[in-house]
DNA sequence: TATATTAATCGTATTTTAACGATGAACTTT
DNA sequence: AAAGTTCATCGTTAAAATACGATTAATATA
């Protein structure tokens, strides 16, 4: 029975976890990949470039957005995502901080 | 029903994903920690670290295992595991690339 | 040799993820 | 006003993740 966590691990452990768990699926990675290419904003053609339903690729944005990651504006009748540069740069910050944190043993 | 994703997916997209999956939990993101600390290798004393059952983090060792961004080495009785220099490495590559993809916009 | 320690694996329960189609709300276009 | 887009949400299903205790195999100690 997965517990609650919170309570067990540092909030550095718990960002960590769940900026990681955002990067966690490939569908997810595609899609920032896409936004990237796309350097301005994008809106939901990104339904076309990855071939999942509307639906799913709808829950993915709302993970990445759980995060922080990403930010989806309201246009009109279609909705554009881009990504949050705060965000992104503290994810940099974090995990970089968290890889470099190991230097070589063995 | 989620289905198999290697299809839909580069390489490079799932690889990502796997790296960043195994990270996408607290209680591994502390056992990499326990690991950076103590910088020789260390053994099942992680159990004693983290407040799960000793079954639980087996599981979370096999999980950085599978990826192979741990190794772990029979030493008699105990197990010792320690950091993969080389994956670890190959994460901040890859993932380091990946952040670094994007550099601004909106 | 008998007992204890260590850690992986098994079996199980619960929760979360991931996927889809269908529906509905909001905005556009005709 | 009516019909069409766009996208979030709902409901559902299946699979994977998480957690635990119990068991087991291996090694170590008494």
């Amino acid at each position: 029975m997965p517990t609650a966590k919170t309570e067990n691990f540092t909030d550095q452990q718990q960002r960590i976890a769940d900026l990681a768990k955002a990067l966690g699926h490939p569908a997810r990675v595609a899609i920032l990949m896409h936004l990237f290419k796309t350097n301005s904003c994008v809106c939901g053609d990104i339904v076309e470039e990855i071939p999942l339903a509307q639906s799913t690729i709808s829950q993915h944005l709302k993970a990445l957005k759980k995060v922080g990651i990403i930010h989806g504006e309201v246009e009109g009748a279609k909705t554009c995502y881009c990504i949050n540069p705060k965000v992104w740069q503290e994810m940099k910050d974090v995990l970089g901080q968290f890889f470099g944190t190991f230097t070589g043993c063995c």
